[in-house]
DNA sequence: CCTGCACCTTCCCATCATGGGAAGGTCAAG
DNA sequence: CTTGACCTTCCCATGATGGGAAGGTGCAGG
């Protein structure tokens, strides 16, 4: 089989195959005469679980430890286990980051009128110091006097408000 | 003040502040007669707002929009508050596609006994069909019998189940 | 004056997993 | 023989960041 068809066959792209194997997560596939890559069922195989541990976020370095795992047939089950919880702790710790920003930033937005007016607690939150604390206006984009002059100037329409209108 | 003093007041480091003046995020700094940058109070504040954005996941090219949104007196909020809201979509994309991992992992993770035995779901469930289908051993990585000869044989105890017990 | 130290400069490379594309070889059908 | 689909290797790009080399600057102390 081509690597176009292991490729289709598993999931992964022909230039994800080639480059599994170039990494050495896969050992080296067979050529034929013509310098072409041959793909057994097996190797088919070992590409989809690959494709599977990408699919469930595992690093690379993990998967090669999970295709060791996989093909010993003297493995405990708890090594398995914990690098599969191992990861899960990863993903979690990710996810209340994520959710950690997406609070963050829904509690600037919260107090943010989302008119056409220039006030907007979000800006200011990003201005300001780390807390809501210097909601005050020392920070170049208030209303400064010379600051303004070293701003960094990006079209500034002649009149007051107005919106894109997207 | 200097590039160091700079990275320090506003949380960037010094690398990430030369980055972004060289992909035009930040308008190049001044230089004194030594070559050094020479940063303003104003320039500081301009960093401490990309270092805040950059906190709260913005990508660079965001902040770039938010750069100018800030410095425009006569933007309109709801400018802002739809960038701000857009990446709260979008860090919520990524949440629950961590959330489907991890739950799927757990899924799997359920039902392994994480002992000292070989069998596990997990490798099971990474080695077979997307869902829970080819519980079977067509699969390598199974008791194959010719197969097991092609496999990536990652050092393979002597005996049958033993365990490096971390 | 010289030395040492802390700081700065630019330039290149590495990460992680993936895609894009160029230049050229192979093979089967028409 | 041509065409088209496939393959090969090699180089470059992503996004945001760090590491480090090689060399310049500036100040304090001997």
């Amino acid at each position: 089989m081509q690597i176009g068809q292991a490729a289709r066959a598993s999931g992964a792209s022909a230039k994800m195959i080639r480059h599994y194997e170039a990494i050495g997560l896969v050992t080296p596939a067979g050529r034929r005469d013509s310098n072409y890559r041959d793909y057994s069922a097996a190797d088919v195989a070992r590409l989809s679980f690959v494709r599977r541990a990408r699919d469930l976020g595992f690093p690379i370095d993990r998967i090669r430890d999970l295709l060791a795992l996989w093909s010993d047939r003297g493995r405990c089950s708890a090594e398995v286990k914990r690098i599969a919880l191992d990861h899960v702790a990863e993903l979690e710790r990710r996810i209340a980051e994520m959710r950690d920003m997406a609070a963050a930033l829904n509690a600037l937005a919260d107090g943010c009128a989302g008119d056409a007016r220039p006030d907007c607690p979000i800006i200011e939150g990003l201005a300001g110091g780390p807390g809501p604390a210097g909601r005050a206006s020392t920070l170049p984009g208030g209303q400064g006097s010379e600051l303004r002059l070293t701003m960094p100037a990006a079209s500034i329409s002649p009149s007051g408000s107005r919106c894109p209108e997207r």
